[in-house]
DNA sequence: CTGATTTTTAAGCAAAATTTAAGCCGCACT
DNA sequence: AGTGCGGCTTAAATTTTGCTTAAAAATCAG
């Protein structure tokens, strides 16, 4: 999942990032609202985690460009400010949530999360057929047996997962699981495709993982097998 | 869809190339401002993207004179130049829009299809009778049931649909579709048309695509049948 | 630092997509 | 009705793409 951060404080940037990609996110970083603007219209996130206090461009202001185009991008604000005022301001401007420095990691992370399952269709957990995944702890299992995923692994599924019944291209998945913005004639996604799939038949779970050759890849809630 | 990119430097043309055709656009290049303007001029493109600096003629000249025969075709720029005025100074050449380098390969693709969507002449979204296309994800709809095409086949429908209710004769066709200009007595497209009926009659879809004796072929919005 | 695990690169193979080519069919004109 | 052109269909050749495997490179744990 591609995450941006909207953070002027390097220190709080690099503290976020490298909290983030340990758990297996993959972020970018701007450090001025213009900048982060600019980044958010141009790029698909599944998140934008943006500070209140920031040069060039508020935060606030930032938020209500991106509505403003009719993006639906979960916001997370990070605030020092939280009287009542403050809160009612930033939610009024569209952002989803917010959080007061300074805050714990964990509850970042949780809050992110609650961003990420309220945007994914359906309600229930993150499933397909009889695999359910589980962000948080990185578990994957197949009715009750529990498959085990290294983290390229599991991020990838995840993407495919919260993308189900839609198909996933490959710029795609190479833009939010690796998060490579040029053009390169890797084989990586072959390959881990291929891990993949080794791994869930070995548990019994067949053709999860469709093929849409010259295009991507899908996976099915109803399996069609 | 055809594209006329206009850049001397070899490597970002290579890349955009690279890039453009794996989404199945059909890419001339020209590596100075007079070659291109001439190749603008003397085809028909779906976008330009030319660059800002390039030997010959600026890449402000070429677009003031494309718009200066009455040509409409899609401009957008690509520009290491930032500051306000040149962006002004571009759009006011006759352009619609501006990428400024380095820029992140999606960027292009997402505002080269924006520019594509404001061309084709209804809003709503790219369909026929009771079927309906999805250029993102190449997925093709009759009704509720999905129709499963190659890229070639699915370029080909896409420009049908693109121009419906217009005749599309041979030679639009092998010019935009498949990016050949000369003149050549293949039968691609026959054969093509052949496979798409197939498809399309299989999944219930009848009578879609018309035979223009002589001239080439239509889709129609209403289906006469 | 060393060994184990994960990730990436590269190459061969198989299958699918694309193109070529040839024969057939049917419309439109004499 | 015959003829010729243009379009349709099919089969075979060629090219491209994705899958798989093995090995190299990078990362992590002890």
């Amino acid at each position: 999942m591609r995450l941006l951060i909207i953070e002027d404080e390097p220190g709080i940037a690099g503290f976020l990032r490298d909290g983030l990609e340990e758990e297996y996110f993959a972020v970018d970083i701007a450090y001025d609202g213009k900048t982060g603007l600019d980044m958010a219209l141009t790029n698909e996130y599944d998140v934008l985690i943006v500070d209140w206090m920031i040069p060039a461009l508020s935060g606030i202001e930032v938020c209500r460009q991106v509505r403003k185009t009719g993006n639906l991008v979960p916001i997370l604000f990070l605030t020092a400010k939280d009287t009542l005022e403050d809160v009612v301001f930033g939610l009024d401007a569209g952002a989803n949530d917010y959080i007061k420095k300074p805050f714990e990691f964990e509850e970042l992370l949780a809050r992110i999360r609650v961003q990420l399952r309220n945007t994914s269709r359906s309600d229930e957990s993150l499933s397909a057929g009889c695999l359910k995944i589980n962000p948080a702890t990185h578990q994957v299992f197949f009715l009750t047996q529990e498959i085990t995923l290294t983290p390229k692994e599991f991020a990838l599924l995840e993407f495919l997962i919260r993308n189900k019944d839609r198909v996933c291209t490959r710029s795609h998945i190479i833009e939010h699981v690796w998060d490579i913005h040029f053009d390169s004639d890797t084989s990586v996604i072959d390959v881990y495709i291929t891990f993949l799939r080794r791994k869930l038949e070995a548990a019994g779970c067949l053709n999860l993982i469709q093929t849409i050759r010259g295009v991507g890849y899908i996976v099915r809630e109803a399996t069609t097998s």
